[in-house]
RNA sequence: GCGGGCGUGGCGGAAUGGCAGACGCGCCAGACUUAGGAUCUGGUGGGGUUUCCCCGUGGAGGUUCAAGUCCUCUCGCCCGCACCA
């Protein structure tokens, strides 16, 4: 028997070991109950980090603990394989995007094989695949046929650091969320899916996901951003022109003192007064040339120009000057917003640089507010002034009133307002999948049939940015013929966001070879929803957000039958060391590799889950990582020492006495506890020092003389032990298994459950307080009376001291916890 | 500015309103040893007049027999959003 602790032999042993049975293979179909935990899979750059170690770390105890619980659990692993790290590694060396992800890809399975997490690997995906892409470009076909996917030409977002456009959730701060470079704005003929038409649903199941963290709910939230509110005709003086304005506020209607139109609103063009065009154009291309930061940023200076023309107030007939003005977003409510400086701060701001007249219409209660000596809107409750028929009228009152008004005389309605926007998903990038179209000059527009799928990746192409998809110069790719026609056609170049492949990974998992569909639509019934989703909580609006979007199409069109992919959401913590973020540029990364190699898996994961509750960020300690290691080598000597003494031991008796059931107690109690901190709140740092603690019991119930040791109960208290342990520990616990005489996995055995009878305490030690301080401590038999422990509380020499002299208002009695005299 | 989270020993962190600091790291002492950066045992919030007492969970109040935990105000740090009409 191995004396020493030698994690390198142990754990290439069982790695082959578990390969060889295929230990992890989980069948489509049993009768076990289903349960599936998935984590992120993650985009291979190459090398695992930290985090990546401590998200399956966390999935992988979820997984084993379920699994041995009876659970038949899903728990799989791929590769977000498309994008652009890939083309700019292959640009920088030579390699093709391929070749680059194949390798990484190669490297990083064999990472998590070493970590020894528990996936099943015949369930592994790749999206750059044509296998899983094929899929990706039908599932882009459905949204096609149902009108979500179109094309339009629009103001667009463009990294020109990436060489490609962005969705507006990949814009962080004006920036690029991949490279941070400033994002500038473009207008481009693109391919969007029409999410908003999922935005009310999006948000109102929000409510359903109680598993999900509360402030990943609240961000989803603000992202799609619902506002209610009505839309307003004002008519364009002189003109058959009409002006619409979006706004939450109409009870503030008779306050507007002018208009303003987003500058690249179409309207512009027609009501700018002749001579103005060349001022008005001019301050046109100004706004278009800023950058997207700069435009809505909050800080920059509120800018607008006065384009010659007036409005109508509908209500009251008021003549209202119309201005373009920087701060107006065409892509938010109608482009245009009425100015109502009294009661808006923006307004406010911006009359009083342009000298705008502001007119108070809500008067706060006690108060009368003077326009002229105002400093700042009044955005407060009040009652309506100046508004015609609406005087006196409570404001919230008001909004209703004032909507009903302008719909009973066709000039206004009520109207839900989103800030989310339509998912723009083209990319001029090679390394993704091409978008499934052919353009024909005699058809127009024609999806790919669904036969001829995939539409596959041209492998010799020059990829390198240009502003345009490299697989415009690939002319085996773009020549084709129309699928309608037969004639000559070009195929469309750009490819599709990488957020694209991710949104639906979690179903092709279930049928990763199906060569007919997407998935099977039986099996995805089976298994949808995740049980449980584990990752960072970066992916809190887009990943998620898709997915969810998703979900609900495909719900929509009878494919799955869940409208909401995750039940549970766990975002971890990040990794820190000096309470920073790891990253190249501060030096402060520790390698995954490196630690593997010096202290192995087993330690390592032990580490990650032991520092910190997964929610919390985590910091990194090398001194801790020695604790670990520690911890598991008195756990290897331990049990090393005891194997062969209690190899043929039976079931221990339930009478025994003394240090023995002592022993069986803390034994029954961890397992107790163990359980319900994975099961509450995946508490695996509690429970990891619970076991710590029964091993510190061991060893002094071990160093008992022999003759004084009862076999069986130290054979009861060491499997227990590995088999809790097993699912933080997989490798030294399989081994010890092994040692202990066992010939099957520990990992195909039953979680243990622990015996009520054998948790409870006879004798347990009650505190005394006299008014509210400890003052004496007293044990006593644990199902004793209230009567009785103040009884014996009161009679303890201490307390009688304390007590005498003192009026006794009341005596609190805590079975179980603590006796609190209050004196006087 | 709005929204969310977090403040507990030298450090990571524990505590259904009921003994603050479990467990681990570090540190101190002892044992074993040719040796120890191995292992085992014990100790380890601060202070004091040291069988005992006082103070202590960012700060100030409050509720309660009892508050790290609940309430009000306040300070600091972190994260997200930020001209959304």
């Amino acid at each position: 028997m191995e004396e020493r602790y030698h994690f390198n032999r142990i754990e290439e042993k069982w790695r082959k070991a578990w390969d060889v049975a295929d230990l992890y293979a989980v069948p489509d179909k049993s009768n076990r109950p289903k349960y599936y935990c998935l984590e992120m899979f993650p985009y291979p750059s190459g090398k695992l980090h930290m985090g990546h170690v401590r998200n399956y770390a966390i999935g992988d105890v979820v997984a084993r603990f379920k699994t041995m619980q009876g659970y038949d659990v899903l728990h799989p692993m791929g590769w977000d394989a498309f994008g652009l790290p890939a083309e700019n590694a292959a640009i920088k060396h030579g390699i093709h995007p391929a070749k680059w992800t194949q390798e990484n890809i190669d490297a990083m399975r064999s990472q998590l094989k070493q970590m020894g997490i528990s996936y099943d690997w015949n369930r592994e995906v790749a999206t750059c695949h044509p296998g899983y892409y094929r899929w990706t470009q039908w599932l882009f076909l459905q949204f096609y046929k149902q009108g979500l996917a179109y094309k339009r030409k629009a103001p667009v977002n463009w990294c020109p650091s990436c060489a490609t456009v962005l969705a507006n959730e990949q814009v962080v701060q004006g920036a690029c969320e991949r490279c941070k470079t400033t994002v500038e704005r473009r207008e481009l003929e693109q391919w969007n899916l029409r999410i908003t038409k999922y935005a009310d649903k999006l948000l109102q199941d929000l409510d359903k996901l109680s598993g999900w963290p509360e402030k990943v709910r609240i961000m989803q939230k603000n992202w799609i951003g619902r506002s209610e509110g009505a839309e307003i005709t004002f008519p364009v003086v002189d003109s058959d022109e009409k002006i619409t304005v979006f706004t939450t506020r109409p009870d503030t209607l008779f306050g507007v003192t002018y208009m303003v139109l987003a500058p690249e609103h179409p309207l512009v063009k027609k009501l700018t007064a002749p001579d103005l065009r060349e001022a008005v154009e001019q301050f046109v291309q100004k706004a278009r040339r800023m950058s997207e930061i700069d435009r809505t940023s909050g800080e920059g200076e509120k800018e607008g120009l006065f384009i010659g023309t007036y409005c109508t107030n509908p209500l009251n007939g008021d003549k209202i000057p119309i201005y373009i003005a920087n701060y107006v977003l065409l892509e938010y409510g109608t482009g245009c917003v009425m100015g109502v400086p009294a009661h808006d701060q923006r307004d406010f701001e911006f009359a009083t640089k342009y000298r705008l007249p502001i007119k108070v219409v809500i008067q706060p209660e006690g108060e009368k507010l003077d326009s002229a000596a105002m400093t700042e809107a009044y955005t407060g409750p009040g009652v309506l002034d100046n508004s015609g028929p609406f005087n006196g009228m409570p404001n919230d009152e008001a909004i209703g009133a004032v909507t009903r008004t302008l719909e009973e005389q066709g000039i206004g309605r009520h109207r839900v307002t989103f800030r989310l926007r339509d998912w723009l998903i083209s990319r001029q990038r090679y390394w993704g999948a091409p978008i499934p179209i052919i353009y024909c000059d005699r058809c127009g527009t024609v999806p790919v049939p669904e036969e001829d799928l995939p539409v596959t990746l041209p492998f010799d192409v020059d990829f390198k940015p240009t502003g345009q998809s490299p697989l415009v110069e690939c002319k085996e790719f773009v020549q084709t013929t129309c699928p309608s026609c037969g004639g000559e056609a070009r195929r469309e170049t750009d490819t599709m966001d990488t957020f694209i492949d991710s949104s639906w990974y979690y179903l092709r998992y279930i049928s990763p070879r199906n060569e007919e569909k997407p998935w099977d639509v039986e099996l995805a019934g089976q298994w949808m929803p995740v049980d449980q989703y584990i990752g960072g909580v970066e992916h809190a609006i887009l990943h998620l957000l898709y997915s969810r979007f998703f979900t609900k199409f495909l719900y929509d069109i009878n494919l799955i039958n869940v409208d909401e992919p995750f039940q549970n959401l766990l975002t971890q913590g990040m990794v820190l060391k000096d309470g920073a973020k790891m990253s190249k540029s501060k030096g402060n990364v520790v390698s995954p590799e490196d630690i593997l190699a010096e202290y192995g898996a087993d330690t390592t994961r032990l580490f990650i889950l032991f520092a910190a509750p997964p929610e919390r960020d985590l910091e990194w300690s090398d001194q801790g990582v020695e604790g670990a290691y520690r911890f598991l080598q008195r756990v290897w000597r331990l049990v090393a020492s005891v194997a062969d003494e209690f190899k043929d031991a039976p079931e221990p008796s339930d009478k025994v006495v003394g240090a023995h059931r002592a022993m069986r107690r803390v034994t029954h109690q961890t397992i107790q506890k163990v359980t319900e901190d994975i099961e509450k709140r995946f508490q695996f740092n509690t429970a990891i020092s619970a076991i710590m603690e029964l091993v510190n019991a061991l060893y002094q119930y071990r160093d008992l003389p022999q003759v004084d040791r009862d076999p069986a109960v130290l054979r009861e208290a060491v499997e227990k032990l590995l088999l809790l342990l097993a699912p933080f520990a997989p490798f030294i616990t399989e081994e010890l298994w092994e040692m202990t005489g066992h010939t099957t996995s520990i990992h195909r055995q039953p979680w243990p459950e622990y015996d009520p009878a054998q948790v409870v305490e006879e004798e347990i030690t009650i505190v005394v307080q006299v008014n509210g301080k400890v003052r004496d401590r007293m044990v006593v038999p644990a199902d004793i009376g209230r009567k009785q422990m103040e009884e014996k509380a009161l009679g303890l020499e201490k307390i009688k001291q304390l007590v005498e002299g003192k009026k006794v208002i009341k005596v609190i009695t805590v079975p179980k916890k603590l006796v609190n005299v209050v004196v006087k």
